[in-house]
DNA sequence: CCTGAAACCTGTCTGC
DNA sequence: TGCAGACAGGTTTCAG
């Protein structure tokens, strides 16, 4: 599910309300609860639940597609892949009774004060670290898109030193951290260029152009909350603003021509022929 | 270094 | 109606 602009309005609705949502920040954990174990990434279950107790919320932030919540003196990651979200809610319903797990929850944070936060993930690919230092988890990951120093020059340099296909290139979190399927086949189609390009033959101009794309797509996500599709994630509304994402056949807003989905690096890849040449000598279309 | 395939999972939708 | 198969917002690992 969900990409950078997803992440961040999770992160946000976790920090300040918002989006139906309740703060968690200054809350302390009373105790952790692991509904399934094996989200739990290279720690121990019983340090994971020892150690949380007592310790107050003091921050959410996010870093790529990382959820990162300071926790006491550690750190709670989160990574929730393709189906992976949290809610926050009160531990008991308007009965007053226990309220119950919903199907899929996977871990929860119970705060003294009555409220709790449940991770929930139906396929299982979430996951969760319990950390000294969030670098431990996120010191790989490329620049953030939004980050000062990543300007169009920078980024151009960048795309230089590899020699890789375009489409693969941005999804790869090393290489810039945030950008997801969606958002890939939207900035690339924004851009004007072809999602099998060679990263070494983009010229100055059009990594310029990429960078801005890049920049306003997830821009225009976080502007409406992300994007709801299927049954997974729900509250956004960029879903009604894809140009290209689940259009196939349908006709490019620019010049009518189809639009076209192949295979790329085993993703669905969403393009316009005619408005995204394809370089030179590449034979695919 | 680069690409493609497979694996990790469950839910939903399509087509026969 | 039922069921097999394809496909899904992500990442890691391995073979060639």
């Amino acid at each position: 599910m969900p990409e950078l602009p997803e992440v961040e309005t999770i992160a946000r609705a976790l920090r300040s309300g918002g989006r139906g949502g309740v703060s968690i920040l200054g809350r302390t954990v009373q105790r952790a609860e692991l509904l399934w174990p094996g989200c739990l990434q290279d720690v121990e279950a019983g340090a994971f639940l020892g150690q949380t107790v007592g310790c107050e919320v003091k921050a959410v932030t996010r870093r790529g597609k990382y959820l990162c919540f300071s926790v006491g003196e550690r750190f709670l990651l989160v990574h929730l892949r393709m189906s992976g979200d949290l809610r926050v809610e009160t531990q008991l319903d308007e009965q007053g009774a226990a309220r119950l797990w919903l199907p899929h929850d996977r871990m929860a944070l119970l705060f003294e004060d009555g409220y709790r936060m449940v991770f929930n993930d139906a396929r299982k690919f979430g996951r969760v670290w319990w950390v000294n230092d969030p670098e431990e988890v996120t010191g790989d990951l490329g620049p953030e898109p939004f980050q000062e120093h990543f300007s169009a020059d920078a980024f151009y340099k960048r795309l230089q030193t590899f020699r890789r296909q375009i489409k693969p290139l941005l999804l790869d979190q090393h290489f810039l951290a945030g950008l997801g399927n969606i958002y890939t086949d939207e900035a690339l189609f924004q851009a004007h260029i072809h999602p099998l390009t060679p990263s070494d033959r983009i010229t100055p101009a059009q990594a310029a152009s990429l960078w801005t794309a890049i920049r306003n797509v997830l821009s225009e996500g976080i502007r409406r909350n992300g994007a709801s599709i299927d049954w997974v994630y729900r509250g956004g509304d960029f879903q009604n603003n894809f140009e290209v994402y689940q259009r196939t056949g349908e006709s490019c807003s620019v010049c009518g021509t189809p639009i076209e989905k192949i295979f790329v690096g085993q993703r669905g890849t969403h393009f316009c022929p005619s408005c995204q040449r394809a370089p030179g000598n590449l034979t695919d279309l």
